[in-house]
DNA sequence: CGTCGGGTTGAGGGTGATCAAAGTTTGTGG
DNA sequence: CCACAAACTTTGATCACCCTCAACCCGACG
């Protein structure tokens, strides 16, 4: 992942947010120049690092700048589930802005490098700028739509059908923001970790992966995702982006 | 669910969601005096009738005065899975305002009550006055977070479990608005809705319940449940109210 | 009284879990 | 650079949870 990290890091974080944000909501150049002007503190950090734990109150916003993470859960009977996948650009606990209390874990999957940005700034910004709160809001909303359509998956699609759609979610994200092209992509993820993000058990992981790779759908070999056959792979997923919300809002 | 819309009528749309804004966000009298402004046309819609549907482009939001309703999605195979349950005081399409297209359906589960807020008048409203716009922001973030919870539910836990959860978790939020006791309310869905909303099929829903009545944990009957041994079903659910953020977010 | 939606029951089967062990890759320290 | 450990992947065997199909029952309602 390092060539990653190195492209990156000429990007400034505060671009990053821009870019994003300006994708679903017009904003004006004062709310670009405010967002830019935000305090940030950036921090790398390991594979496997907790970035925030269920029970904690952060008083902070963290900015995906490189690498992967992930939201989950523990039930009691130790089973983890997935709850997303976050990728660059990402602002995966905005929540706790308005909401004290984490209710999840917040864990990198690979080496990140995040930034910090501090709740009474932010609460600030989005209080004076109300186009910039609408930005910020609507990206927690599309986390919602993800969250819906994860039900969905775990819920009601057979395993393949469930591998399916994961691959071709985190792809389609990717390639939203240039780190894939649609038939190639690196996933930081262990067959264990998928088998989390799925509800089902790393051994039939293995299983359907081996399916779809006789079945000439895909490759999926130590983090690196080929797709052979795109079509066949969207349609076994059930696949429709609309509820990711890459267009703009309006 | 006569006593219900009766009960409810004598209270002021306006009023209900003043109270629901005020529980989680500390609002002036300003803000409150505004929200009760807010034009309300109010509709009443028989069982099983679509409020929205995926693929539309709403100009309101809706707020559900009286009554049950439910968010869902179908697959390509036609299964339906329940994404959530919604109860008088949510606002269960408020990602509409920056979400343009819907990417699920909005149905009733029982008769309801609804009332309707054009997003022209709350996206002014939310521009004027920050606080109004966080505590609705606040709202979709808990809707967020029960996603979350479903996810792991669906994903995670053994029919019985998943059965009890979502039991528990309705009791704990008709609870929340005095619609319940802790031990008994009305939930108007037959057994396949719930099927459908705990991604099981309807026959293994019914033997679930049966089980559950034969241990002594609870009663579920044509549209009411009761609740024998709420510790018992508390535990079997692996449930904790965390997720639901019910107390103030400061 | 007949129909219909919903609940209940039984039989049989399949998807995916569990358990266990053997490969394989990765990383680390000597 | 090699040796070794640890983590991950793969394979096989067995099993259980839950699904499907099909029939029957029941109460509500026209």
């Amino acid at each position: 992942m390092l060539w990653q990290r190195e492209r990156f890091a000429v990007v400034h974080p505060g671009d990053l947010l821009v870019r994003r944000l300006t994708i679903g909501t017009p904003l004006s150049a004062n709310d670009i120049a405010a967002i830019e002007r935000l305090p940030l503190t950036t921090k790398e950090l390991p594979a496997q690092a907790a970035i925030v734990r269920e029970g904690e109150r952060p008083s902070q916003c963290c900015l995906l700048v490189d690498g992967f993470a992930c939201r989950s859960k523990v039930t009691d009977l130790g089973k983890r589930q997935i709850l997303s996948i976050h990728i660059p650009g990402d602002i995966p606990d905005l929540q706790t802005l308005h909401l004290r209390v984490m209710d999840h874990d917040l864990t990198t999957l690979s080496p990140c490098t995040v930034g910090f940005i501090a709740h009474d700034v932010l609460r600030t910004v989005t209080r004076e700028q109300p186009l910039i709160a609408e930005a910020l809001w609507r990206e927690t909303l599309i986390d919602a739509a993800v969250f819906r359509e994860w039900i969905v998956n775990v819920g009601r699609r057979p395993a393949d059908s469930r591998m399916a759609h994961f691959i071709a979610e985190v792809g389609k994200r990717l390639e939203a923001i240039g780190l894939a092209t649609a038939e190639q992509y690196e996933l930081p993820m262990t067959q264990i970790d998928i088998a989390d993000a799925l509800g089902l058990s790393p051994v039939h992981v293995n299983r359907v992966i081996q399916e779809l790779r006789r079945g000439g759908v895909l490759e999926l070999r130590k983090h690196s995702v080929s797709i052979r056959d795109l079509p066949r792979l969207m349609e076994l997923a059930d696949f429709d982006d609309l509820y990711l919300h890459q267009s703009p809002a309006l």
